[in-house]
DNA sequence: CAAAAAACATGACACTTGTCACCTTCATTC
DNA sequence: GAATGAAGGTGACAAGTGTCATGTTTTTTG
């Protein structure tokens, strides 16, 4: 019997998923999460075979659950289960030591058969990402990232000055240094870009 | 039996709530779309008592497909299925004669209820949405709107002026009138305040 | 250890943004 | 028919943004 704990915020999916595993007879859903610490206490006291971890999940994300648990050296096995085809994404799980990266875009009819062929020792990768520019690492270092992430929420030059205790003329070097590092001509276009690649 | 179409642009999603209704003993999937042309074209072939409409989906939105249903004077009822609660969209849901607005957030187990209690003429909505504050109607005219969303894009406002056929001026002052009504202090916080509204 | 990369800074320049006052035209509405 | 509001416009000003050259100081890494 493959014990399977499901995280995921979304109920209704959630609900759907476990209703659909817990009909393989071979399949018990012995634990369900909505977000990402719930996910890793189940995940610790439960001792699922293994875990289906959605990525943008409230409280800490599914990348960042992966990431805890192979810190602790976790026997569950993990699969991640996102929308997004993110290289940035995708490096991060890989790197976590996630044994499976699937598309939410996948028929339902393949879950049961991955998390089979996983448990059997397999890596299961969406054929989007197996192919795909997914070798593009994120261009930008930590700082940069920090910066963006405050532009993305609307702050000027002048408040991120003010609250990371910089120059106004710093940050205005680090953006310049983003922007064409991204190839964006703007902030907003910048923004547009690193969301998409999952550099944020 | 009641026959169902569900549109749905995740296939995961699709297949697992269409796995789930078809084994309720009076309900029958009859039909399942990955957009809403799609979506469009097979309700008026099918002719489903009831369709669930996600929103967010390639070629044409769920409310548009709904606002399209309703120019027909289509008699399938239809019933929204969308992970936002954006009163921008519950607004021209209702408008545009959906018999329920239910969030993805909803347990799974609620779905069939709903879609029968729809069935018997009732309407069905989401308890978030029904207290909040939903009467927040869209302040924006149609071009603050235009040049709004192509602000989204990283586009600057020579630019739009240009694809416009608008004076520079003009194109800041329709920002600058923007940025007042969404009380945004500057292009970027208008942009979220906006995409968190439905106002887009 | 030396080189490279990251972090932080200054000053200067051109361009973009946001604001404001004020103006016209046209369609809708009371 | 006067009032309102949407659409479109001008010009001017202050503030914010993006670029560049150039510099110092740590931290990382081959």
């Amino acid at each position: 019997m493959i014990r399977i704990l499901i995280a995921e915020d979304q109920r209704l999916l959630r609900g759907a998923l476990a209703s659909l595993l817990d009909m393989e007879e071979d399949m018990e859903v012995v634990g369900q999460a909505g977000d990402g610490q719930e996910a890793l206490d189940q995940i610790l006291s439960l001792q699922p075979d293994v875990c289906l971890l959605d990525i943008e999940m409230p409280v800490i994300t599914g990348l960042e659950v992966a990431e805890r648990l192979k810190a602790q050296m976790a026997a569950c096995k993990i699969i991640i289960l996102t929308t997004f085809a993110r290289p940035g994404y995708f490096e991060r799980a890989v790197k976590a030591g996630a044994c499976g990266y699937l598309l939410k875009d996948e028929p339902s009819e393949k879950l049961a058969e991955a998390i089979r062929r996983v448990m059997a020792g397999h890596r299961e990768v969406s054929p989007e990402l197996v192919f795909g520019s997914f070798r593009q690492e994120n261009p930008l270092t930590a700082r940069e990232r920090d910066i963006l992430r405050l532009i993305a929420e609307g702050r000027t030059a002048n408040e991120i000055a003010a609250t990371l205790h910089l120059s106004h003329g710093t940050v205005r070097n680090y953006i310049s240094e983003t922007l064409n590092k991204l190839s964006a001509k703007n902030r907003i276009e910048a923004i547009g870009i690193a969301e998409q690649k999952g550099w944020l």
